[in-house]
DNA sequence: AGGAAGCAGATTGTCGACAATCTAACAAGA
DNA sequence: TCTTGTTAGATTGTCGACAATCTGCTTCCT
């Protein structure tokens, strides 16, 4: 009867935990779209060969966070409006499929992940740590796409949540306030108990718009302050931070 | 006016090259599922050193067709039944949406390009070369995709694409038919230019459901065949994965 | 004989150094 | 002054070698 699931043991290798620890820093923001990665200088503040690190990068320019450019180096995505809209009604979509799909495998053990879900997010909001905030809302929605028995489909939204992260943690740093609002989950989680999967669908889509729509106006007003100053015929990420540390 | 829109520059480096060399053999099935892929034999017979070799790799890991275990080795995907099946019902959810995106936007250019990419498909029917058969049957439909003005859609309309190709080349290779039928083309071709868009939706889903469901049946009787027989007729593709017993 | 410990062999992960390329500053010429 | 060619510096791409890890076989003990 010793039934225990054991937890994959941790991934030993250097090149794994660079990929979760560049993750996490373009994720919270701590490094700015279009901003350049010195390979040498995260080398040496990892104390790390060049190797690992650049197949780190590797992985997260396919994962779609990072973009590449042969010879000149390697720039965390610029967020752009089009960008954020394209995938949030991607989001739409994939939500309603998840819904769909994961509607007929709801039981008592969905149920409680969801509270425990749920419970994380407002934990987070009573400690005030919108980082945290953002991470456990989205992981919230998530428990659709795990739930609904379609690896491709989770794999999809794996990398859409990527972005959507980052788009949000933009948004917290810009203006100091959380960006999920607190009685639409109590809605969104009530529903997914519930019996009406349409409005649970049409629910996700309302809701989550809302919050999108915010982040638009966000993205939209910083576009608008880029194109007046910057030189239009050089698309590419100049922001070359000057060290002078 | 010199208005000349200049194609860009081929990515000279080793690791495109690698990339898109170890993609084909995958998509085309030189490369077989489950099998291991050995870095130092690979990098020899590119006359490459395993530097640019692995960094390809983590790009096709993360791309999906490749997946690695960490001390083990890389592998081509294994394909299960589950995983076609996956990946047929998120395309009729993303062809849904590429249909309603797009159908605004078509215009003299979209018809071209449709006629010019069903024109490609007859003619590798012609030519009896499946494989290029299948390339442009899979180009003839990724068009509505290109067309709906989401990068995230396509991005994950293309990574989609990768498996299916790979899909269809194998089963192509264990019967030598041409998966694709040729009449339904001419039906899709002929709704996509029409006014009615729930029909060429709907259509889509029906059409690409019919190969599909030959290819779900193969699928299936290949697993079948391998967990019944669990000789190990061949050291290569018999790949072992880390199960807890 | 059965099973655990230990030893090659092969393969992956990582490192430091070298070559190729880009950027920016500077000089020369119209 | 503007353009063009050159050069120096920095950064990325690639290479060959070493270290860490896994696999399979051998060996030894009970």
């Amino acid at each position: 009867m010793g039934k225990l699931d054991f937890a994959p043991i941790a991934d030993t290798t250097r090149r794994a935990e660079i990929v979760a620890l560049l993750r996490r820093a373009i994720l919270t923001g701590q490094l700015e779209p279009g901003q350049k990665l010195n390979e040498l200088r995260i080398a040496e503040q990892m104390r790390v060969s060049r190797a690992p690190l650049r197949e780190a990068m590797r992985e997260l320019v396919q994962e779609g966070i990072l973009t590449s450019i042969p010879y000149a180096g390697t720039f965390v995505i610029d967020v752009t409006a089009k960008d954020i809209d394209d995938a949030y009604s991607l989001n739409k979509v994939l939500d309603e499929f998840a819904i769909e799909l994961s509607w007929p495998l709801r039981d008592q053990r969905f149920f409680d992940e969801l509270d425990r879900r749920h419970e994380a997010v407002k934990q987070a909001t009573r400690d005030l740590d919108t980082t945290r905030q953002i991470e456990t809302a989205l992981q919230l929605h998530g428990l659709i796409h795990e739930w609904a028995d379609n690896s491709v489909l989770l794999e999809t939204w794996q990398r859409l949540t990527s972005r959507l992260q980052m788009y949000f943690a933009l948004h917290q740093r810009a203006r100091n306030e959380p960006v999920p609002a607190e009685d639409v989950h109590e809605m969104y989680v009530r529903l997914l108990k519930g019996a009406d999967m349409g409005a649970a669908q049409r629910h996700a889509r309302e809701h989550i718009g809302l919050d999108f729509e915010e982040l638009l106006a966000y993205a939209r007003s910083l576009e608008q302050r880029c194109s007046e100053g910057a030189n239009p015929d050089r698309p590419g990420p100049t922001r070359n931070r000057p060290d002078g540390s």
